[in-house]
DNA sequence: TTACCGTATTGATGACTGTCAATCTAAGTG
DNA sequence: CACTTAGATTGACAGTCATCAATACGGTAA
């Protein structure tokens, strides 16, 4: 049999989508980046990181945030939201109360990720 | 003379404006750090660093940056404006063209102060 | 000087976002 | 059951933002 060889093939489909620069950033990449880096690039949404992490148990209900926060509690409820879509904040529900806390590693991996962009 | 307590009159202000929590963060340095996140959170602008940063030299001029991340030669100048004024890129004009390049640490700085958010 | 080229800026536009007041849901309590 | 309380959701509004087309600026070359 004659052994076909495949692995120029896929070399050229990945030289075919990144002309130029080898490693660069794409655009998918991109954009999944930039939504995460979005949902902590608020200073509402930064102290209320702050304010989860310097908490007792490192984690509090929303009660405990409007206040220090200075906003409406339907606002704190929608940034909330938004830091958990983004994988930061874990939301556990114990009777009425709703607890946030940060996911340990989350961050870092964020800051990490943000870190490697300007590495070539 | 007598003698007026001043010391406590201050600690009692400061503790008026840090009710609960000791080390959170303020809401002038949310701001501040809000608008550097804010800078990087952009696809395109992520793009324009990890284009910058793989680029020969680790610099490179609008024209090398306008067909790969496919965008208008205004645009991409618009954001590289916010990434100058981020502290992120420095430019430099030589003739008729501008050398964009990372100003080295700025990302790292960055990404080491969303890390420290986080921690209590 | 005029002409050209690379870049910056302006104006307009559509999309997104942060905020509040009001409402709704759900879990406890009388 | 009705009532209260914590939180989520909705609708509206003002402000911001990303983008482009067009124009202005600033060197360089003819």
């Amino acid at each position: 049999m004659s052994t076909i060889q495949l692995l120029p093939l896929t070399d050229v489909s990945v030289e075919c989508c990144t002309p130029l620069d080898s490693d660069t950033l794409s655009v998918e990449d991109a954009d999944l980046l930039s939504s995460r880096l979005k949902a902590v690039a608020d200073p509402a949404r930064l102290r209320l990181v702050s304010l989860v992490a310097a908490h007792a148990n490192a984690e509090a209900c929303v009660c405990d945030l409007t206040e220090p926060l200075g906003l409406s509690q339907g606002t704190v409820s929608h940034h909330l939201k938004i830091l958990v879509e983004a994988g930061i904040f874990a939301r556990e529900k114990r009777g009425t109360w709703a607890y946030y806390s940060l996911i340990p590693g989350a961050l870092g991996s964020l800051s990490a990720a943000l870190l490697v962009v300007g590495e070539k």
